[in-house]
DNA sequence: CCATTGTTGACTAAGTTGGTCATGATAGTT
DNA sequence: AACTATCATGACCAACTTAGTCAACAATGG
């Protein structure tokens, strides 16, 4: 599979996002970095990659940050993955050539992005962050 | 997805290896290169991994060349991608600190997983060998 | 006005991917 | 034995991607 940290740490943000929703306040930066230490800069790119999306919403000055844009049981990681990857659907050979070997190959490539795509689409940040809370926390270690 | 040209190239030899099981004969590399046109150094690399792994058998000499180690529907494309990617099963996650968002997601990248690896056991080369044989060779263009 | 926050875009270091090259080892042919 | 066809091995390299940094800027609340 080999998930990018980049996409790892777009859905562990918006994970975080989703927790903060009920409360309607936006969540710095700085306080989903401490949460969940992810580099500062890094994440500040992410961020601004899922605003152009539309999954976020930003407000800037004194007491701005992050918020979702929609309720957390309407966005999927099918969404994150999208913006932070692309449409990663590869059904096309690397070969420039087409073979009947390499349709034939193409084919099952297909078959795992539907499966992949399936998965990605069925969990939702509401359902994520339900997990979350049903595990303990771990903080008993500093 | 996202099948690097390697790990393609390596499914592709294999299914030409499958087309000549029966005859018994070994395929030189220069068969399989001009038959898929595939970069020949490259593909030389791929067929060591392959025979390390024993998946082929190899006979030097003048009359030598690449076979198969096991009947075509005995290999499936799950060994392929075990050889050339190592078992791509990323249950980790690129985050040090583990926190209940990683752990919530390491779950579902192992649904992902598990999905993508079911489907590459099912398919064998026997089974690709047939399907490739129901396509027409599209031989017409030069 | 000013401190706090997000915005933007350029930059970079390290690793991976895709591919090449040269040289050597082995086996059949003559 | 000499020759040639074939695989074997290991070093090498260029381009791209990933992960991350930095600095200057813009807006907003108090």
């Amino acid at each position: 599979m080999t998930v990018s940290a980049k996409t790892e740490y777009a859905c562990i943000a918006m994970i975080e996002l989703a927790a903060r929703y009920e409360s309607g306040q936006p969540a710095r930066l700085r306080e989903i970095v401490e949460a969940q230490g992810i580099p500062q800069p890094f994440l500040v790119q992410i961020m601004a990659q899922l605003k152009a999306a539309g999954l976020v919403l930003t407000s800037r000055g004194a007491a701005g940050g992050y918020r979702l844009a929609h309720a957390p049981d309407r966005i999927s990681l099918a969404d994150i993955f999208q913006v932070i990857e692309g449409n990663g659907d590869q059904t096309e050979s690397n070969l420039q050539k087409p073979t009947p070997a390499t349709e034939a190959l193409c084919g099952v490539w297909g078959q795992i992005c539907q499966a992949r795509t399936k998965i990605l689409e069925e969990v939702t940040l509401a359902n994520l962050a339900a997990r979350v809370a049903e595990q303990p926390d771990e903080m008993f270690y500093i």
